[in-house]
RNA sequence: GGGUCUCGUCGG
């Protein structure tokens, strides 16, 4: 799974053919990590190859189904993931928390919003509760489509439920005001998000130096900028990039490239 | 008893 998660795949799958090959018994599990292993490096033919493999083992089970599920679909192919999610039912497998979650997820990511609003109707009919990842899946894909009247009511609505939004939530609705051009209220959600306490985060101003920057309000960008840096954060790449990126835009470019000292000078790499 | 699945950030 470490080798997995580090891009070293390869090295992973080297390790899996000494096992079987010094007969040690393998169960579910690492299959399921390779799975993964394929999945989130984008090789979806080998996934789907090692799904095969554990058909004829029989050892998928609803995780196996959950990995797969969420390798198609967050590959774009909503398609196929509907079909394997009809698939678990049909072979005895009950969807849980995480499936679902998978599932609203992908629909919010290809811009299928109300087949995911569909698919969290139907967990609820099927006794599942909804969790905050649930909310914010959808609340992604809201946000996406532009329609942030409706992100506000589900947010309440959410609360209301009694899930506690966490600072994921809050993020999501600032890249959702983002999309529709309300600046304003993602200085609103940073503001609400620094009284909860612990909340804000490297990606919270990353997002806020980000959209002000592309709003074209750079000077508010580079005060946010400060602003983290005097709060503790240490800006990243993508933190540079983002100033970089709205000072360049406003014709800036000479401020552009002080902020590109100071990050080499900070030990960090351009990409 | 333990190990595997799900949500948020830039550029290209």
């Amino acid at each position: 799974d470490a080798l997995g998660q580090d891009k070293k795949l390869d090295d992973a799958l080297a390790l899996y053919q000494q096992m079987k090959a010094s007969g040690i018994a393998l169960d579910g599990v690492v299959f399921n990590v390779l799975l993964k292993g394929f999945v989130t490096a984008g090789r979806v033919a080998e996934a789907m190859q090692l799904f095969e493999e554990m058909k004829q083992n029989s050892t998928p089970g609803v995780v196996t189904y959950n990995t797969l599920i969420n390798g198609l679909g967050r590959t774009g192919r909503l398609g196929e993931a509907l079909q394997a999610f009809a698939e678990m039912s049909e072979m005895g497998f009950t969807p849980n928390l995480v499936t679902y979650n998978v599932l609203v997820s992908a629909c919010g990511k290809a811009n299928m919003l109300e087949q995911g609003f569909k698919i969290f109707e139907q967990m609820q009919k099927n006794g599942v509760a909804p969790d905050v990842i649930t909310y914010n899946a959808l609340l992604f894909g809201i946000g996406k489509s532009g329609q942030m009247d409706r992100a506000y009511k589900l947010f309440e609505e959410m609360k209301k439920q009694g899930i506690v939004p966490t600072k994921v939530t809050y993020t999501t609705l600032m890249q959702g005001a983002g999309h529709a051009g309300h600046c304003d209220q993602i200085l609103t959600l940073l503001e609400e998000m620094k009284k909860k306490g612990g909340f804000v985060d490297l990606i919270a101003y990353n997002i806020v130096i980000d959209k002000l920057g592309k709003a074209g309000r750079v000077k508010e960008a580079c005060d946010i900028f400060s602003q983290m840096k005097a709060d503790g954060f240490a800006p990243d790449v993508i933190t540079y990039n983002a100033v970089m990126y709205g000072l360049r835009k406003a014709g800036k470019t000479n401020e552009a490239y002080k902020y590109c000292g100071e990050m080499e000078a900070a030990g960090i790499r351009p990409n």
